[in-house]
DNA sequence: TGGCATAAAGTGAACGTTAACGCAACGATC
DNA sequence: GATCGTTGCGTTAACGTTCACTTTATGCCA
């Protein structure tokens, strides 16, 4: 892949010795007027600074980043984009990561698992100094490229096993395991988990397992699966509400691995006559902004995805400066709405 | 900020000096067995590869971006991550590049513009082989900054003025126009302007424009504005569609300017016993997931995102390999839903 | 006035890669 | 058998910074 350049318009972009040509003085003085001001002498300063302004100087950070010894990248690594899923997170941590003039360089693996060594190896060839990583299970060459990194790397939202580093997030299998706990003391009996579980999605696996782990304890039949591989949508919470209704009619409640096909089955259920919250109870997680907008409102498992996002940018600070890897547990609540609201508090 | 370096384990990470020490070749020959495989020979080709992989080996792309002529980043700039306002542009644009293997670094202004300076600068001090950027507003500091880097710069969702170099994107004041006649088609007379509209969102400021034109071309009264600087969400348009039936109870007709707004807006609606669409319709912006799934379902714009972030991703493709600059106009639709269907068709 | 700390600026060598160029070895061509 | 193009690899010089040193100017005190 070529430069643009068409010759005309080849570009002398300035550099710091354009800069120290023009105000007359050595290159490593241009330099430390930028890195190290109090050791330039205030009138010299201003004038390197206002022939930055007339070349419209922009540092070059690979120059930068290739000779010195720090990094200002932060790899961001996410298995999704769609549906707010984790956004937020990005969202709060670039921000946070901004006061400390560190940039996010983002990767998104689309819950692939080839894709995410190919974008893991991306990222670090940017050699980040730190990197951010969506979950704590992924293919053994990524994490023996990360180990090998020596940089600070952050699991985000997962911490139910084995890190590699530092982690920020919960225990999926009991947010599973709270939801079925949830139904059951509402009182339904026959539980469902739906909607979409890709093979990368291990979190969603693991959220599977604490619901079964509730049904078993309560001594419930075992949980009906209706999942399929593919992007969640409210189109395919319709089609496996159908699906599901017609091959276990019994079911009474079902678990939505994502809130945005809980809107689906929710309109599938209402088109069906099925009532809710009094025939079938419904529970998502993700807590979508339009999880208390929909009619009836869905009860859903709020991760504190701003909080993860901001704990996750304080630990990569921390780490960068030499504190000891953590895991910090951050929590979630089981938002308590109208699909599940059967008896009366 | 330094490494995070604890000295004993101060890395050797493999350089091309690495692999080349090992194999027993000169630097140039590893580069050129990634570069220019053809150029070697596949006996010796194989052993470098193996010794990379031996060596967990990655290359140091500070280092070739510097020595190179080329760049493998593109800077994506946007004002938002919330709500899936821009969320699946960027997902399109970042694997659409993938395949081109360029590299997403990105920035999110929160509609700030001195971030938006700050942002541009530090991306573009990373060399990128391209900028994709939300928006044709920006302060001149901006465009001047953009337009003296001699890279393509793509400026999206917003084409309705004057570009940089190269847009992919919709007329948003048509956009404000097609939904205020809408609601004129279906006999609403009072229509009001409601939601988050930050000084820095241009494009909701247009799509004001064109409903306020479209008002004043159907001789009704001027548009009443409910709006506010700060982020939308369900619970911003409960308060503002308080405050806006109690100040101009007349109304018979919202345009909210998001969809996520809208959902509290409708919550409101319906607490109030103002009855969607009959006494009044509501309409938004944005498609979010949810606008099918509420009740009364959600007449909305559908902006081609998905379409938005594939074109822009071929237009830097594109123009990194010499095309000429363009101004692509994308699709957008008026999604009728109920909450505005007040005749039957 | 000499000596010496301190501040301010310059020098030169990295950093890891790519690219232009060079050169040997080899087979094909006339 | 001299010429020539090709293949396959090595040499060397950038690319724009930063950093450890070195040098020069400045001020202060004895």
């Amino acid at each position: 892949m070529n430069m643009s350049g068409s010759e005309k318009e080849a570009k002398n972009v300035p550099t710091l010795a354009s800069i120290a040509d023009r105000v007359g003085v050595s290159i490593n003085t241009v330099s430390r007027a930028l890195r190290a001001p109090t050791t330039v002498r205030p009138e010299l300063r201003q004038r390197i600074k206002t022939a930055m302004e007339e070349l419209n100087y922009v540092p070059n950070r690979l120059a930068g980043g290739l000779s010195g010894t720090r990094s200002d990248i932060v790899g961001v690594v996410v298995t999704s984009l769609y549906y707010s899923e984790f956004a937020s997170i990005i969202d709060t941590l670039q921000s946070a990561l901004l006061e400390h003039d560190l940039q996010v360089m983002l990767a998104n693996t689309r819950y692939n698992a080839d894709q995410e060594l190919r974008l893991v190896r991306s990222i670090l060839s940017w050699r980040p100094a730190a990197v951010a990583i969506i979950g704590i299970d992924h293919p053994p060459k990524v994490v023996e490229l990360l180990m090998a990194s020596g940089i600070p790397i952050i699991e985000m939202w997962d911490t139910g096993g084995e890190v590699i580093d530092t982690a920020v997030g919960f225990d999926h299998v009991k947010v599973g395991f709270a939801q079925a706990q949830h139904l059951i003391d509402q009182g339904y009996r026959r539980l469902a988990f739906l909607g979409s579980v890709r093979d990368n999605d291990k979190r969603a696996q693991k959220r599977l397992i604490g619901v079964q782990a509730a049904a078993a304890a309560a001594g419930l039949p075992d949980i009906v699966r209706q999942t399929i591989q593919q992007g969640g949508s409210p189109e395919l919470g319709e089609r496996l509400a159908v699906e599901l209704l017609e091959s276990h009619p019994e079911i009474d409640a079902i678990v939505c691995n994502s809130d945005v096909v809980a809107f689906g089955v929710l309109s599938t259920l209402k088109r069906l006559g099925r009532r809710v919250p009094e025939d079938i109870g419904v529970l998502a997680f993700g807590d979508n902004e339009a999880a208390g907008c929909v009619t009836p409102s869905l009860t859903t498992v709020r991760p504190a995805r701003e909080r993860i996002g901001k704990l996750t940018a304080e630990a990569i600070i921390a780490r960068i400066n030499g504190a000891e890897p953590s895991t910090t547990v951050v929590d979630w609540k089981l938002v308590e709405r109208q699909s599940t609201r059967r008896r009366e508090p």
